[in-house]
DNA sequence: TGAATATTTGGCAAAATAGCCAAATAAGGC
DNA sequence: GCCTTATTTGGCTATTTTGCCAAATATTCA
């Protein structure tokens, strides 16, 4: 693998690192109905302030997210809306998996 | 966020985190080209063959790929093509990042 | 300006991940 | 059955990630 093609998919596998992580998938899941301030969200996700605005910075760092400052709070917004087709295809990923160990069992 | 809810993020991160490496995002993009044997993709790859093999069994244990044992030789192929959307998507923001990071300059 | 509220950053400890080596296991061909 | 080739597993260390606390920074409003 040379060099251009390894910093390629290093730099794909960062964005998809970003959306790997529970409170941040739910995050997007969130922002998928429309933006939500820092406030609101920490309070969706029941974690440290810090905690959520340090996953709120990664994914803001990765492109996914924009944030908006009027006046003391901080609104964010799904900047790539295409993230949300990850869902669809992970829920299938998952259901057919689980298919597949039911019939697993079957045999 | 309630129990359920906290499930059903853990589940789907798990599915993206399996996604969220340079080489295995490398393996699945080889594999969208059809299937390959395991002796194959260590050489694409080019780590040590213990490496690759449990990058292939975290997909394979995401439900991302399939194998199929042939005499001494395992086979691997994509059993959920709907992640090569990823790709798409993933591209797309590291573009509009950068042409953000353009804009910025300018101003 | 100063008080009050909102968000980010630094620091640190715990947990998870990655990658190599060596050893173990599996399968085919003689 | 045994040798050869192919793949997986265990064990280890180095690195990265997470999440909390406390401290720092920013912004509005009085």
């Amino acid at each position: 693998m040379d060099e251009k093609t390894k910093a390629l998919f290093e730099a794909q596998a960062a964005v998809i690192k970003a959306m790997a992580h529970p409170t941040r998938l739910y995050i997007v899941d969130r922002l998928s109905k429309g933006e939500k301030s820092d406030l609101e969200l920490t309070e969706m996700v029941d974690a440290d302030v810090s905690t959520v605005s340090k996953h709120l910075s990664v994914l803001k760092n990765a492109g996914i997210l924009n944030d908006d400052k009027r006046g003391k709070q901080v609104f964010y917004r799904l900047a790539m809306p295409c993230v949300l087709g990850f869902f669809t295809c992970v829920r299938s990923v998952i259901e057919s998996r689980a298919k597949g160990q039911i019939k697993l069992l079957r045999k």
